[in-house]
DNA sequence: CTGAAAGCGCTTACAG
DNA sequence: CTGAAAGCGCTTACAG
């Protein structure tokens, strides 16, 4: 059905049916398909399934280009999240990429990569509104960014992001945390360490700071005097909290047990609190954050999200924004829950006695 | 400077400057300012300068849906790969966004899913030209399938295709194979499993079939007998990996190392055979394939490659293509290699004797 | 319920 | 080296 047209010396294209070739088949105008195909009331039923037939039989597909210069809208969401790559993001976006496809949405991934990029992101997306609405994962935009995404149109649902009283969703940072650290307490840990944040962190996250504010809480809950030779910055990266084990090894009185602010940092750590020949639980008890797909394997205590799932819900927010027009207020917050695992323990010396 | 327009009841809208404007700002007409801001030939030094500086001062940017009409181009790619989420995946993704995103391309990722949608990502890209270039990820595509994206004159570079002469790169699975298995045969491993491919495979993959080619090689080149019962399936997950685990240490005669054929699944069959209190290596070698993040920090010994690297590299080739007009032919091999770690060592009762 | 026509903002022969 | 004009394939008031 795609004939094929030029046949001169160069590469033959492909002809794809046009707007004109499926009103000419229907025997109607070009308004009356686009309206016909679009779902548009004012079309005589008769008259829809004809049209349908049409396109059906030529195979039409609308040009997206065309649609979106004509009409303004491109069904495009863009996806603007600090880096991919990363444990935490791959998940979100395959759940947000699941439900934009099914729905016919395309997806643009959007890096911000550093502080200045956030502005080159806005600069790309806005003053064309390329798409029609805008996911932003834990990127702290100020209140002019997002008025500048209002202004030009692009409905926006946040995820992760506090300061922001539009549609969106996040968990309770500082909750979770005082549930991680309460649990540490709780075994009878006087000396806890935190892995967490990032050193002069290029991105505003909030989640280090928020998980930050859970931990002093839960110390000052179990009266525990807070120590900030403790608190060590772990880049959220094996590496990282690799690095931060160390430091906290070499000071001059360890910790008993840590708090690391995702999985990754756990992991890291654990890997050289064992290299350094410290049982673990028996000497350390590490508790992480995320419940990664390997922290099952290796045993880790962790709190658990729903990453994929806030994914999906995220994308969903904004499709009925988009579609339905339904404008959801306010942020969802999504649970979190303690996943006991072989990782905490008393700590030494209180003896083990069971 | 962007001046607001409209200013009844409705919500207000950007105007954003059109080639028109820059046009009068210049004094020249839209197409030298096309021509001139698109770097063409044919343009008076003195004009292209007066044409960027009215640009620049009105903060313009070419619509790209009416560039694309007009024009042709998109200046997208697609990214299509069978599922995303995972590590392998995220990473590449990671790779190939960070070259796009540098050169001003936009990325469209497509998630085959199963079987009947390759057919369907087809539909839904070759019509209407939606993207210059598509980078295909694990995908076996059929000649006509192939032949499609050409007819549409979309640019096609392929990662881990096999059956395709066209540009693209891959790594030699049964090569990293037989070196995986020829270290374990080397240490005195005669009774030595494969967790493997996916039964019932939909999306054909080529990787889990070279891969079972070099085991079978390597334990040829040893002089040692297949058996069957040492090859499961383990669908490259943690889970498929302990499941596998699970069966083969339920087997009368269970293996004296394991090579799993991605780290995923060599890292839930590690956990698996410490649950039933095997040691590693002591009484059980594993070797992974990858070098997954976390594979360095649980001392997995596996074969490495570069998968960030493989993606950059395959979206600077794309780019090339679609920029340069460079067509390189042929398919690159990229290099991998034998990471030894924790996790091997000579098999029990050889006398561990160093 | 339907159609003719204008227009979205570019690019590209074609003339000059 | 530059400009006037046609055209890419749609959507949307506006009439009827």
């Amino acid at each position: 059905l795609a004939e094929q047209r030029g046949g001169g010396d160069r590469r033959w294209e492909i002809v794809t049916a046009t707007i004109d070739d499926v009103a000419r088949r229907a025997q109607v105008s070009v308004a009356t398909v686009s309206r016909a195909l679009r779902g548009l009331p004012n079309v005589a039923p008769s008259t829809r399934i004809r049209v349908l037939e049409a396109a059906q039989d030529l195979r039409y597909v609308a040009d997206p280009s065309a649609s979106r210069l004509a009409g303004g809208k491109s069904r495009t969401i863009a996806l603007v999240v600090p880096m991919l790559g990363q444990w935490y993001y791959a998940k979100l976006f395959s759940g947000v990429e699941a439900v934009a496809a099914a729905a016919g949405y395309d997806l643009l991934p959007y890096t911000t990569g550093g502080p200045g990029s956030v502005t080159r992101f806005l600069d790309a997306l806005t003053p064309r509104r390329k798409v029609d609405g805008a996911l932003v994962v834990d990127v702290q935009l100020s209140d002019e960014d997002f008025g500048r995404l209002a202004d030009a149109g692009i409905d926006v649902v946040t995820v992760g992001v506090d300061r922001w009283r539009g549609p969106g969703l996040r968990i309770d940072n500082a909750a979770a945390a005082r549930l991680a650290v309460g649990h540490l307490t709780g075994l009878g840990h006087e000396r806890i360490a935190l892995i967490g944040g990032i050193d002069d962190d290029p991105f505003h996250f909030s989640v280090p700071v928020d998980r930050f504010g859970g931990y002093r809480d839960a110390l000052r809950a179990a009266g525990l005097p807070r120590r900030p030779e403790l608190v060590v910055p772990g880049n959220f990266s094996l590496e990282g909290g690799a690095e931060a084990m160390n430091a906290l090894l070499a000071s001059p009185d360890p910790p008993t047990a840590v708090f690391a602010c995702s999985d990754e940092m756990a992991i890291g750590a654990m890997q050289v609190a064992q290299d350094a020949g410290l049982r673990v639980p028996g000497q350390l008890s590490i508790v992480g954050f995320d419940d990664h797909d390997v922290a099952e394997y290796v045993g880790l205590t962790t709190i658990r999200q729903d990453v994929t799932g806030q994914g999906e819900r995220a994308a969903q927010l904004l499709l009925a924004q988009l579609v339905g027009d339904e404008r959801t207020e306010g942020q969802e917050v999504h649970p979190t829950r303690l996943i006991v695992r072989r990782t905490t323990g008393p700590p030494p010396g209180t003896g083990e006695l069971r």
